[in-house]
DNA sequence: GAGTAAAGAGTTATATAATAACGTCTCTTT
DNA sequence: AAAGAGACGTTATTATATAACTCTTTACTC
Protein backbone atom coordinates (compact mmCIF):
# COMPACT_ATOMS: atom_id res chain seq x y z
CA UNK A 1 0.00 0.00 0.00
CA UNK A 2 1.61 2.91 -1.01
CA UNK A 3 1.61 6.09 1.40
CA UNK A 4 0.80 9.66 0.64
CA UNK A 5 3.21 11.56 -0.09
CA UNK A 6 3.86 14.22 1.90
CA UNK A 7 5.67 17.10 0.10
CA UNK A 8 8.60 18.35 1.65
CA UNK A 9 8.34 22.25 2.64
CA UNK A 10 12.37 22.09 3.68
CA UNK A 11 15.04 23.46 2.29
CA UNK A 12 16.60 20.29 1.31
CA UNK A 13 14.08 19.68 -0.87
CA UNK A 14 15.82 20.27 -4.27
CA UNK A 15 19.07 17.98 -3.14
CA UNK A 16 17.01 14.88 -1.81
CA UNK A 17 13.63 14.91 -2.81
CA UNK A 18 14.73 15.26 -7.13
CA UNK A 19 18.03 12.97 -6.28
CA UNK A 20 16.06 10.44 -4.95
CA UNK A 21 13.11 10.26 -7.88
CA UNK A 22 15.73 10.62 -10.28
CA UNK A 23 17.35 7.46 -8.93
CA UNK A 24 13.83 5.37 -9.21
CA UNK A 25 12.91 6.47 -12.42
CA UNK A 26 15.98 5.10 -13.40
CA UNK A 27 15.34 2.18 -11.77
CA UNK A 28 12.00 1.76 -12.73
CA UNK A 29 13.51 2.23 -16.30
CA UNK A 30 15.93 0.17 -16.26
CA UNK A 31 13.63 -2.67 -14.94
CA UNK A 32 11.26 -2.20 -18.02
CA UNK A 33 13.72 -1.97 -20.54
CA UNK A 34 13.11 1.29 -21.60
CA UNK A 35 15.33 4.36 -21.74
CA UNK A 36 15.35 7.23 -19.73
CA UNK A 37 17.59 9.66 -22.19
CA UNK A 38 19.24 12.63 -20.89
CA UNK A 39 16.03 15.04 -22.21
CA UNK A 40 13.56 12.90 -20.59
CA UNK A 41 15.59 12.65 -17.31
CA UNK A 42 15.86 16.58 -17.92
CA UNK A 43 11.77 17.10 -18.41
CA UNK A 44 11.29 14.45 -15.21
CA UNK A 45 14.04 16.87 -13.12
CA UNK A 46 12.17 20.00 -13.87
CA UNK A 47 9.26 18.53 -13.32
CA UNK A 48 10.41 17.25 -9.97
CA UNK A 49 11.89 20.86 -8.86
CA UNK A 50 8.56 22.06 -7.29
CA UNK A 51 5.48 20.24 -5.75
CA UNK A 52 3.58 22.90 -7.77
CA UNK A 53 2.08 21.64 -11.17
CA UNK A 54 4.24 22.62 -14.11
CA UNK A 55 2.83 23.30 -17.27
CA UNK A 56 4.27 22.13 -20.16
CA UNK A 57 5.31 25.63 -21.33
CA UNK A 58 7.03 26.50 -18.52
CA UNK A 59 9.24 23.25 -18.59
CA UNK A 60 9.50 24.25 -22.46
CA UNK A 61 10.95 27.78 -20.99
CA UNK A 62 13.45 26.30 -18.35
CA UNK A 63 14.45 24.06 -21.12
CA UNK A 64 15.48 26.94 -23.81
CA UNK A 65 17.14 28.53 -21.26
CA UNK A 66 19.56 25.96 -20.23
CA UNK A 67 20.50 25.22 -23.66
CA UNK A 68 20.71 28.48 -25.15
CA UNK A 69 19.26 27.16 -28.39
CA UNK A 70 15.29 27.16 -28.40
CA UNK A 71 13.56 24.30 -28.01
CA UNK A 72 10.30 23.21 -29.72
CA UNK A 73 6.93 21.60 -28.55
CA UNK A 74 7.33 18.36 -29.62
CA UNK A 75 10.62 17.98 -27.40
CA UNK A 76 9.14 18.87 -24.28
CA UNK A 77 5.55 16.84 -24.90
CA UNK A 78 7.34 13.77 -26.21
CA UNK A 79 9.19 13.49 -23.00
CA UNK A 80 6.14 14.08 -21.17
CA UNK A 81 4.34 11.49 -23.18
CA UNK A 82 7.45 9.10 -22.26
CA UNK A 83 7.28 10.05 -18.61
CA UNK A 84 3.34 9.35 -17.97
CA UNK A 85 3.46 6.36 -19.57
CA UNK A 86 5.61 5.02 -17.60
CA UNK A 87 3.92 6.66 -14.35
CA UNK A 88 6.59 8.73 -13.46
CA UNK A 89 4.70 11.65 -13.82
CA UNK A 90 0.69 12.64 -13.21
CA UNK A 91 -1.36 15.02 -15.71
CA UNK A 92 -3.87 17.60 -13.90
CA UNK A 93 -6.28 17.75 -16.18
CA UNK A 94 -8.00 20.50 -14.16
CA UNK A 95 -4.96 22.66 -14.45
CA UNK A 96 -2.81 21.60 -17.66
CA UNK A 97 -0.03 20.86 -16.13
CA UNK A 98 1.93 18.15 -15.12
CA UNK A 99 3.72 16.89 -11.73
CA UNK A 100 6.13 13.95 -10.87
CA UNK A 101 4.74 10.88 -8.77
CA UNK A 102 6.45 9.26 -6.09
CA UNK A 103 5.48 5.82 -6.73
CA UNK A 104 5.92 4.98 -10.09
CA UNK A 105 7.21 1.75 -9.12
CA UNK A 106 3.62 0.65 -9.12
CA UNK A 107 0.70 1.39 -11.79
CA UNK A 108 -1.67 3.37 -9.77
CA UNK A 109 -4.31 6.42 -10.81
CA UNK A 110 -3.37 9.56 -9.29
CA UNK A 111 -5.85 11.30 -6.57
CA UNK A 112 -4.51 15.12 -6.01
CA UNK A 113 -5.39 17.76 -3.22
CA UNK A 114 -4.81 21.02 -4.90
CA UNK A 115 -4.10 23.75 -2.61
CA UNK A 116 -5.11 27.30 -4.58
CA UNK A 117 -2.77 29.28 -2.60
CA UNK A 118 0.33 27.88 -2.44
CA UNK A 119 -0.10 26.10 -5.45
CA UNK A 120 1.38 22.15 -4.19
CA UNK A 121 -0.54 19.35 -5.17
CA UNK A 122 -0.73 16.41 -2.58
CA UNK A 123 -1.23 13.04 -4.26
CA UNK A 124 -3.61 10.83 -2.04
CA UNK A 125 -2.73 7.46 -1.26
CA UNK A 126 -3.87 4.86 -3.05
CA UNK A 127 -6.32 2.00 -1.59
CA UNK A 128 -8.27 5.32 0.54
CA UNK A 129 -11.82 5.58 0.95
CA UNK A 130 -11.94 7.21 -2.28
CA UNK A 131 -11.00 4.56 -5.24
CA UNK A 132 -12.99 2.19 -2.76
CA UNK A 133 -16.23 4.14 -3.39
CA UNK A 134 -15.43 5.03 -7.38
CA UNK A 135 -15.00 1.10 -7.41
CA UNK A 136 -18.28 0.49 -5.73
CA UNK A 137 -20.17 2.98 -8.42
CA UNK A 138 -19.02 1.54 -11.16
CA UNK A 139 -19.85 -1.63 -9.74
CA UNK A 140 -23.35 -0.65 -9.75
CA UNK A 141 -23.44 0.81 -12.61
CA UNK A 142 -22.22 -1.87 -13.95
CA UNK A 143 -19.26 0.23 -15.54
CA UNK A 144 -15.17 -0.74 -16.33
CA UNK A 145 -13.67 1.87 -15.25
CA UNK A 146 -10.48 2.30 -17.08
CA UNK A 147 -8.92 5.76 -16.09
CA UNK A 148 -9.90 8.24 -13.10
CA UNK A 149 -9.44 11.85 -13.31
CA UNK A 150 -9.81 12.99 -9.28
CA UNK A 151 -8.74 16.51 -8.82
CA UNK A 152 -9.57 18.71 -5.73
CA UNK A 153 -8.90 21.78 -5.01
CA UNK A 154 -9.38 24.12 -2.17
CA UNK A 155 -6.91 25.09 0.67
CA UNK A 156 -3.95 23.11 2.35
CA UNK A 157 -3.91 22.62 5.88
CA UNK A 158 -0.78 25.23 6.13
CA UNK A 159 -2.31 27.60 3.85
CA UNK A 160 -5.40 27.46 6.38
CA UNK A 161 -3.18 27.65 9.87
CA UNK A 162 -1.22 30.58 8.28
CA UNK A 163 -4.27 32.95 6.95
CA UNK B 1 -31.15 14.10 -2.84
CA UNK B 2 -31.02 14.11 -6.08
CA UNK B 3 -30.66 10.98 -8.45
CA UNK B 4 -28.32 9.58 -10.89
CA UNK B 5 -29.46 10.69 -14.39
CA UNK B 6 -30.30 8.38 -16.59
CA UNK B 7 -29.42 9.35 -19.61
CA UNK B 8 -32.31 8.11 -22.16
CA UNK B 9 -31.44 6.29 -24.98
CA UNK B 10 -34.91 6.55 -26.47
CA UNK B 11 -35.76 8.26 -29.51
CA UNK B 12 -37.60 11.14 -27.85
CA UNK B 13 -34.99 12.36 -26.72
CA UNK B 14 -34.40 14.86 -28.44
CA UNK B 15 -38.38 16.23 -27.62
CA UNK B 16 -39.00 15.25 -24.04
CA UNK B 17 -35.39 15.62 -22.90
CA UNK B 18 -34.12 18.47 -24.07
CA UNK B 19 -37.63 20.52 -23.95
CA UNK B 20 -37.70 19.70 -20.00
CA UNK B 21 -33.89 20.97 -20.09
CA UNK B 22 -34.86 24.18 -21.26
CA UNK B 23 -38.14 24.76 -19.19
CA UNK B 24 -36.36 23.98 -15.79
CA UNK B 25 -33.57 26.20 -16.88
CA UNK B 26 -35.67 29.06 -17.27
CA UNK B 27 -37.45 28.61 -14.27
CA UNK B 28 -34.20 28.75 -12.26
CA UNK B 29 -33.18 31.65 -13.79
CA UNK B 30 -36.27 33.42 -13.37
CA UNK B 31 -35.97 32.73 -9.70
CA UNK B 32 -32.45 33.63 -9.43
CA UNK B 33 -33.17 37.23 -11.31
CA UNK B 34 -30.61 36.30 -14.20
CA UNK B 35 -31.63 36.35 -17.78
CA UNK B 36 -31.78 33.28 -19.89
CA UNK B 37 -31.22 35.16 -23.39
CA UNK B 38 -31.88 33.51 -26.56
CA UNK B 39 -28.30 33.23 -27.25
CA UNK B 40 -27.96 31.26 -23.93
CA UNK B 41 -31.02 29.02 -24.46
CA UNK B 42 -29.55 28.45 -27.76
CA UNK B 43 -26.37 26.97 -26.37
CA UNK B 44 -27.96 25.44 -23.17
CA UNK B 45 -30.08 23.81 -25.90
CA UNK B 46 -27.47 22.38 -28.67
CA UNK B 47 -25.45 21.25 -25.33
CA UNK B 48 -28.67 19.26 -24.71
CA UNK B 49 -28.92 17.54 -27.74
CA UNK B 50 -26.76 14.42 -27.31
CA UNK B 51 -25.66 13.05 -23.54
CA UNK B 52 -22.44 13.42 -24.90
CA UNK B 53 -20.29 15.66 -23.91
CA UNK B 54 -19.52 18.81 -26.87
CA UNK B 55 -16.62 20.93 -27.57
CA UNK B 56 -17.16 24.48 -27.26
CA UNK B 57 -16.12 24.29 -31.12
CA UNK B 58 -18.48 21.98 -32.00
CA UNK B 59 -21.05 24.39 -30.66
CA UNK B 60 -19.52 27.24 -32.35
CA UNK B 61 -19.84 25.61 -35.67
CA UNK B 62 -23.64 24.58 -35.06
CA UNK B 63 -24.47 28.04 -34.11
CA UNK B 64 -22.44 29.04 -37.65
CA UNK B 65 -24.69 26.71 -39.74
CA UNK B 66 -28.10 27.86 -38.53
CA UNK B 67 -27.70 31.72 -38.44
CA UNK B 68 -25.46 31.30 -41.38
CA UNK B 69 -23.23 34.19 -40.55
CA UNK B 70 -19.84 33.30 -38.85
CA UNK B 71 -20.28 33.41 -35.03
CA UNK B 72 -16.95 33.70 -33.13
CA UNK B 73 -15.15 32.31 -30.03
CA UNK B 74 -16.12 34.66 -27.69
CA UNK B 75 -19.69 34.20 -28.51
CA UNK B 76 -19.88 30.65 -27.30
CA UNK B 77 -17.38 31.10 -24.31
CA UNK B 78 -20.14 33.47 -23.11
CA UNK B 79 -22.64 31.56 -23.12
CA UNK B 80 -20.74 28.55 -21.48
CA UNK B 81 -19.61 30.71 -18.77
CA UNK B 82 -23.17 32.29 -17.86
CA UNK B 83 -24.65 28.62 -18.02
CA UNK B 84 -21.66 27.06 -15.98
CA UNK B 85 -22.19 29.86 -13.79
CA UNK B 86 -25.98 29.04 -12.63
CA UNK B 87 -25.10 25.44 -13.02
CA UNK B 88 -26.82 24.72 -15.94
CA UNK B 89 -24.09 22.40 -17.37
CA UNK B 90 -20.67 20.91 -16.58
CA UNK B 91 -17.15 21.43 -17.36
CA UNK B 92 -15.34 17.83 -18.18
CA UNK B 93 -11.68 18.83 -18.14
CA UNK B 94 -10.53 15.57 -18.69
CA UNK B 95 -12.00 16.48 -22.21
CA UNK B 96 -12.18 20.05 -22.60
CA UNK B 97 -16.20 19.69 -23.15
CA UNK B 98 -19.39 20.59 -22.07
CA UNK B 99 -22.36 18.85 -20.90
CA UNK B 100 -26.01 19.65 -19.69
CA UNK B 101 -26.80 19.13 -15.97
CA UNK B 102 -29.96 17.65 -15.12
CA UNK B 103 -30.55 18.90 -11.37
CA UNK B 104 -29.39 22.48 -11.65
CA UNK B 105 -31.58 23.54 -9.25
CA UNK B 106 -29.37 22.46 -6.45
CA UNK B 107 -25.22 23.94 -6.32
CA UNK B 108 -23.74 20.88 -6.78
CA UNK B 109 -19.93 19.36 -8.33
CA UNK B 110 -20.50 16.91 -11.02
CA UNK B 111 -19.29 13.71 -10.81
CA UNK B 112 -19.09 11.49 -14.20
CA UNK B 113 -18.81 7.84 -15.73
CA UNK B 114 -17.72 8.51 -19.45
CA UNK B 115 -17.93 5.77 -21.79
CA UNK B 116 -15.28 5.70 -24.50
CA UNK B 117 -17.15 3.82 -26.91
CA UNK B 118 -20.51 5.72 -26.85
CA UNK B 119 -19.26 8.67 -25.44
CA UNK B 120 -22.29 9.34 -23.30
CA UNK B 121 -21.25 10.85 -20.11
CA UNK B 122 -23.56 9.82 -17.25
CA UNK B 123 -23.63 12.28 -14.02
CA UNK B 124 -23.27 10.51 -10.74
CA UNK B 125 -25.99 11.31 -7.80
CA UNK B 126 -24.79 13.78 -4.81
CA UNK B 127 -24.48 12.16 -1.33
CA UNK B 128 -22.49 8.88 -2.72
CA UNK B 129 -19.47 7.10 -1.13
CA UNK B 130 -17.62 9.14 -3.76
CA UNK B 131 -18.05 12.42 -2.10
CA UNK B 132 -18.04 10.79 1.55
CA UNK B 133 -15.15 9.84 0.99
CA UNK B 134 -13.62 12.77 -0.53
CA UNK B 135 -14.59 14.49 3.03
CA UNK B 136 -13.25 12.22 4.84
CA UNK B 137 -9.93 12.32 3.02
CA UNK B 138 -10.00 16.11 3.15
CA UNK B 139 -10.59 16.38 6.98
CA UNK B 140 -8.50 14.03 7.12
CA UNK B 141 -5.26 16.12 5.75
CA UNK B 142 -7.41 19.56 7.25
CA UNK B 143 -7.69 20.62 3.79
CA UNK B 144 -10.99 23.09 2.72
CA UNK B 145 -12.79 21.62 -0.52
CA UNK B 146 -13.70 24.32 -2.60
CA UNK B 147 -13.72 22.37 -6.30
CA UNK B 148 -13.84 18.80 -7.07
CA UNK B 149 -13.16 17.16 -10.65
CA UNK B 150 -13.82 13.62 -10.64
CA UNK B 151 -14.13 11.92 -14.33
CA UNK B 152 -14.07 8.27 -14.66
CA UNK B 153 -13.69 7.09 -17.95
CA UNK B 154 -14.24 3.99 -19.16
CA UNK B 155 -16.68 1.42 -20.72
CA UNK B 156 -20.71 1.92 -19.82
CA UNK B 157 -22.94 -1.02 -19.59
CA UNK B 158 -24.66 -0.65 -22.39
CA UNK B 159 -21.60 -0.92 -25.04
CA UNK B 160 -19.95 -3.98 -22.55
CA UNK B 161 -23.53 -6.25 -23.26
CA UNK B 162 -23.21 -5.37 -26.38
CA UNK B 163 -19.46 -6.15 -27.19
C1' DG C 1 32.31 -4.62 -37.55
C1' DA C 2 29.05 -3.23 -41.62
C1' DG C 3 24.20 -3.13 -42.78
C1' DT C 4 19.75 -2.29 -41.37
C1' DA C 5 15.65 -1.31 -38.68
C1' DA C 6 13.72 1.15 -35.02
C1' DA C 7 13.66 4.62 -31.63
C1' DG C 8 14.70 9.28 -30.41
C1' DA C 9 14.96 14.02 -31.29
C1' DG C 10 15.10 18.54 -34.31
C1' DT C 11 12.23 21.54 -37.00
C1' DT C 12 8.37 23.79 -39.21
C1' DA C 13 3.83 24.25 -39.41
C1' DT C 14 -0.69 23.72 -37.75
C1' DA C 15 -4.65 22.32 -34.89
C1' DT C 16 -7.45 23.07 -30.82
C1' DA C 17 -9.08 25.60 -26.70
C1' DA C 18 -9.73 29.89 -24.48
C1' DT C 19 -9.33 34.88 -23.53
C1' DA C 20 -8.30 40.06 -24.11
C1' DA C 21 -9.75 44.31 -25.57
C1' DC C 22 -12.73 47.34 -27.57
C1' DG C 23 -17.00 48.93 -29.76
C1' DT C 24 -22.01 48.88 -30.19
C1' DC C 25 -26.55 48.00 -29.10
C1' DT C 26 -30.38 47.58 -26.00
C1' DC C 27 -32.40 47.59 -22.09
C1' DT C 28 -33.76 49.58 -17.70
C1' DT C 29 -33.88 53.34 -14.30
C1' DT C 30 -33.96 57.82 -13.53
C1' DA D 1 -33.98 61.79 -23.21
C1' DA D 2 -29.56 60.72 -20.36
C1' DA D 3 -26.88 57.59 -17.82
C1' DG D 4 -25.36 53.17 -16.65
C1' DA D 5 -25.22 48.24 -16.99
C1' DG D 6 -25.52 44.09 -19.27
C1' DA D 7 -25.20 41.47 -23.46
C1' DC D 8 -23.22 40.68 -27.70
C1' DG D 9 -20.23 41.45 -32.12
C1' DT D 10 -15.63 41.66 -33.77
C1' DT D 11 -10.66 41.38 -34.20
C1' DA D 12 -6.71 39.82 -32.43
C1' DT D 13 -4.06 37.11 -29.45
C1' DT D 14 -2.70 33.70 -25.95
C1' DA D 15 -2.32 28.98 -24.30
C1' DT D 16 -2.14 24.06 -25.06
C1' DA D 17 -1.11 20.29 -27.98
C1' DT D 18 -0.15 17.65 -32.28
C1' DA D 19 1.11 16.51 -37.35
C1' DA D 20 4.46 15.63 -40.57
C1' DC D 21 8.84 15.36 -42.12
C1' DT D 22 13.85 15.04 -41.39
C1' DC D 23 18.06 13.52 -39.51
C1' DT D 24 20.66 11.18 -35.92
C1' DT D 25 21.51 7.75 -32.68
C1' DT D 26 20.93 3.31 -30.88
C1' DA D 27 20.31 -1.48 -31.12
C1' DC D 28 20.00 -5.65 -33.61
C1' DT D 29 21.42 -9.01 -37.20
C1' DC D 30 24.47 -11.29 -39.62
Amino acid sequence: MLKTSTPCHSHDHHNECIAQALELAEEVCAQRGVRLTPLRKRVLELVWQSHQPLGAYDILEMLSREDDRRAAPPTVYRGLDFLLENGLIHRLASLNAYIGCSHPEVAHEGYFMICQQCNNAYELAQHTAIDAAIAQEALLMGFAVQTQTVEILGVCAECRASA
